[in-house]
DNA sequence: TCTGGGGTCCTAGGACCC
DNA sequence: TCTGGGGTCCTAGGACCC
C-alpha cells in the first residue's frame, strides 16, 4: 500500500502557526510579486476565491471579507516543510518528498497493524510536532492514494486519514471523483474525456486499456492501470536536476540596461549556486528577458539566446559572464522589460571533467573561491558575499508587502516582531 | 496600473546512418 | 510499371505536476 500526506492548505496554515489570531479567519497567500493568489484557508475558499485569481481582481472581496493577505515567505515554508517531513519520516521506512506539502509512504509490511490506526496516529503527531494540519491517503496505488487523500481532506469524520482497500471503497470513491480532479489528468485532457462523456474517474476506468492508450499515450494509460489498481508508478529517490531555472518578474517595468543587467546576475549566481548545491556543471546557458505580455497595447518583446559553454562550469563569475555577454545580444532599447531568467541545462556530474585545451581559466583556484564563498553566506546569511555585477541598487526586485517574518529561521525577524508588540 | 516560478516526461517529425 | 528496411538522435511542442 502507497500512502500521500499532504499539508492541509500549506502556505496558509504555515501563516498560521505563528499567528494564532489567524485561527478562523480568511487567509490568502500570494505569488510572488503579488501577483496572484496561490493558496487560501479553508474561509478563504468559502469565499469563493479561486486559485491563481490576479490579486488586484480581487480587492473589493478582500476589504468586505476582511481576507488577511501575504506575500509569500517560501524560507519561512521550506522551513516548515523540514519539520513536517522528518516527523513523517518517523513513522516510514521509505518515503518520497513529493513536493513542498506532500510526501509518499511506502507501507509495504504494514499488513499485520491497522493502518488506520497508525495513519491517524501519524496525522496527529504531525499537527502536534509541527502546528501544520495534514491528511493522509492510502491506497494500492500511488494514484489511488491521491485520490484517498481528497477524501481525508473532504470528511471530517475520516479524522484525517481515508483509506481505499477493497474494490467496493475503489468504486465508490471513484464515483464521486471529478475526472479533472485525477492525478495526471490536466485541464486538456479533462476537456477531451468530458467530450467522450466521461465526467468521473470510474466513467473512464469503464473504458478499454486500448482506448485509452489511443487517447492519452503511455502516461494516460498508466494513470488508467493505477485507477483500476494495478500499481504502475513506483517510489522515486530524488535525482539530481537537469535543468535549474531562476527567473523573476520585476517588481517595477524597466526600460535601462543597468538595472536588467543587475537582475540577470543575480539568477545567474542562483543557478549556479544550485548546481553546486547538487554538485553539477552546466554545459548549456539560456538567457531570456521579455515584456509584460498582458498588456497588449503595448509593444511587445521576447527573445532567448542559447549558449554552448566551452567548458561545463557551476562558477558564479563565470556564469554571470556569459549570462551578461547573452543578454547583451538580445537587449534591444525602447521596451518596457517585466521579466528575465536564466535556465542552465545539459547538466552533469562535477567529476570526469572534460578539458578545454584553449582553456585559461585556473579552475582550481575558482572553484576554491567558490567553496568560501558558499561558506561564508551559509554562516553569516544569503548573499552576505557576492559578485559586484550582482549590484546593489536592486530596482529589479520583488514586490511582496506583505511579507510575514520568517518566525522559524531568523531570530532578529522574532525579536522584531515582540518589540512591537 | 495590477496576472508566479520551477520542473518532468512523452511524442511526432525530420535528419541522418547503413 | 516496378523504387527497401531498419535504425538513432535531436528538437519543438504539448501535456502534466506542485
Amino acid at each position: 500500500m502507497y500512502g500521500l500526506i499532504d499539508c492541509n492548505n500549506f502556505y496558509a496554515s504555515c501563516e498560521r502557526v505563528f499567528n494564532p489570531l489567524l485561527n478562523g479567519k480568511p487567509i490568502v497567500v500570494l505569488s510572488n510579486n503579488d501577483g496572484c493568489v496561490i493558496a487560501r484557508s479553508t474561509e478563504a475558499k468559502v469565499l469563493g476565491i479561486p486559485m491563481g485569481e490576479p490579486a488586484y481582481k480581487l480587492k473589493a472581496l478582500i476589504e468586505t471579507n476582511q481576507v488577511y493577505v501575504f506575500s509569500s515567505n517560501y524560507v519561512l515554508y521550506g522551513d516548515m516543510s523540514h519539520r513536517v517531513m522528518n516527523t513523517i519520516a518517523e513513522f516510514a521506512p521509505e518515503m518520497e518528498v513529493y513536493s513542498i506539502d506532500e510526501a509518499f509512504i511506502l507501507l509495504d509490511g504494514f499488513e499485520i497493524i491497522d493502518l488506520k490506526v497508525y495513519g491517524q496516529k501519524m496525522v496527529r503527531t504531525v499537527t502536534r510536532n509541527t502546528g501544520i494540519p495534514v491528511s493522509l491517503g492510502i491506497a494500492p496505488t500511488k494514484t489511488l492514494a491521491k485520490v484517498a487523500n481528497k477524501f481525508a481532506k473532504k470528511y471530517k469524520n475520516y479524522k484525517g486519514v481515508c483509506i481505499i482497500d477493497t474494490d467496493e471503497k475503489r468504486e465508490k470513491a471513484l464515483k464521486l471523483t471529478d475526472i479533472g480532479d485525477v492525478w495526471g489528468i490536466g485541464r486538456r485532457y479533462a476537456k477531451t474525456l468530458r467530450y467522450h462523456s466521461i465526467n468521473t474517474a470510474w466513467d473512464f476506468t469503464q473504458r478499454t486499456k486500448s482506448w485509452v492508450r489511443h487517447t492519452m499515450g503511455v502516461v494516460g494509460e498508466r494513470t488508467w492501470l493505477e485507477l483500476c489498481g494495478t500499481s504502475c508508478l513506483e517510489m522515486e529517490t530524488p535525482s539530481d536536476k537537469k535543468s535549474i531555472c531562476t527567473s523573476r518578474s520585476f517588481g517595477e517595468r524597466l526600460t535601462e540596461f543597468a538595472p536588467i543587467s543587475e537582475a540577470v546576475s543575480n539568477f545567474a549566481a542562483g543557478c549556479a549556486e544550485k548546481l553546486r548545491k547538487q554538485h553539477s556543471y552546466g554545459c548549456v546557458l539560456t538567457v531570456f528577458i521579455h515584456t509584460n505580455p498582458f498588456a497588449t497595447n503595448q509593444a511587445q518583446y521576447y527573445n532567448q539566446t542559447v549558449m554552448q559553454l566551452p567548458v561545463p562550469t557551476n562558477d558564479t563569475t563565470e556564469l554571470i559572464d556569459y549570462a551578461l555577454r547573452g543578454l547583451r545580444t538580445i537587449f534591444a532599447e525602447g521596451y518596457r522589460y517585466k521579466k528575465a531568467g536564466v535556465i542552465v541545462s545539459e547538466i552533469v556530474p562535477e567529476r570526469p571533467l572534460q578539458g578545454d585545451l584553449f582553456d585559461t581559466r585556473n579552475r582550481e583556484k575558482f572553484s576554491k573561491v567558490m567553496c568560501v564563498m558558499d561558506s561564508l553566506n551559509a554562516s553569516y546569511g544569503r548573499q552576505k558575499v557576492k559578485i559586484a555585477a550582482q549590484g546593489f541598487d536592486r530596482k529589479w526586485k520583488l514586490k511582496n508587502e506583505k511579507l510575514s517574518p520568517c518566525f522559524s529561521t531568523n531570530l532578529s525577524d522574532v525579536l522584531q516582531v515582540n518589540a512591537k508588540e
